[in-house]
DNA sequence: TTTGTTGCAAACATTTTGCAGTGTA
DNA sequence: TACACTGCAAAATGTTTGCAACAAA
């Protein structure tokens, strides 16, 4: 039932995205930033800022939702971490964050809108072959498959009309 | 130049995706819900909701934002539209509206913004494969390429120091 | 000591919604 | 005529920012 995700923990402690990623870049490694960008990258379920808020507050009751907001742009401004605005559709409010910075393809549920990281190989090949067809510089490519998950399944029987209500 | 782009002006007229599928539907096809329709129908930009609005008040001054908003969401909720959230990172801001509403692929310029349909068909053996090796319930995939549109690369020379701030 | 960072609150941008009046079917 | 739809304005939501106090280097 979870053989599709990929991580639980990502190690970055020897990708060179962990904490001395930030000191190495000049900036200061402060109590709310260790602990947000520990936050972020200690699950794959592409978080909101409000959900990192949430969890890091548990540790550092005094921190402000700013704070967090601050810190995750920097730390996507750094790459570090990845910014994804949600499925199309419903559940397509509010920024994501992807403490996963690696290249990898994503599962949305249709119906719940969480996103799940897959094991599948990135081809980079595809990269060129669609540059050649396109005359497009590309960088890299991410698939962004779609469907039920199984715990929606699950939940509502196996056929669904939906109605796609916020 | 642009031979990546797929289309300029959609037929949706032919694919039972025009104003007659709201009549189908049972809803009222009103004077700037048409309008709103055919606007959104009749590019490739993937526009903002502040697009669609300018563009419509040219030949409807009096139309409100608010029945912008509402249009297409409703458009999005009958499956006449598709709600995309731009890139990653920078100009995620805001919903962008996608009247093409079959399956394709999408080239994200990471510098501007833009986003553009791909000709490159989509293949659907994918997503069974991807089925099988997940064990998820996949209905259909989307590839987003990301790289840097030929008008960016004109514009700021052949490399580019990013510095990500919004 | 210097200056980047924080908490707080106010500002901002985008999107949704309540309401009374309007126009489509 | 009925009621879905509209314009308008206010509200809601998500995110950014100015500022004085604070703390990492």
């Amino acid at each position: 039932m979870l053989l599709f995700v990929m991580r639980i923990i990502p190690n970055n402690s020897s990708n060179g995205l962990g904490p001395e990623a930030l000191r190495r870049r000049g900036l200061r490694l402060t109590g709310p930033r260790r602990l947000i960008l520990e936050v972020v990258q200690s699950t794959d379920l592409h978080p909101t800022a409000e959900w990192v808020y949430r969890k890091v507050r548990r540790r550092l009751p005094r921190v402000s939702l700013g704070t967090v907001y601050r810190n995750l742009r920097l730390l996507v401004d750094e790459g570090i971490v990845e910014e994804l605005r949600g499925s199309p559709g419903r559940h397509a409010g509010k920024a994501r964050f992807d403490g996963n910075a690696s290249v990898h393809h994503h599962f949305t549920c249709s119906d719940c809108g969480r996103i799940h990281d897959l094991t599948a190989p990135v081809d980079p090949s595809l990269d060129r072959r669609m540059a050649v067809r396109t005359g497009l510089s590309i960088s890299h490519h991410r698939i962004e498959f779609y469907g039920r998950c199984p715990a929606c399944q699950a939940r509502q029987g196996p056929r669904r009309r939906a109605r796609n209500r916020r």
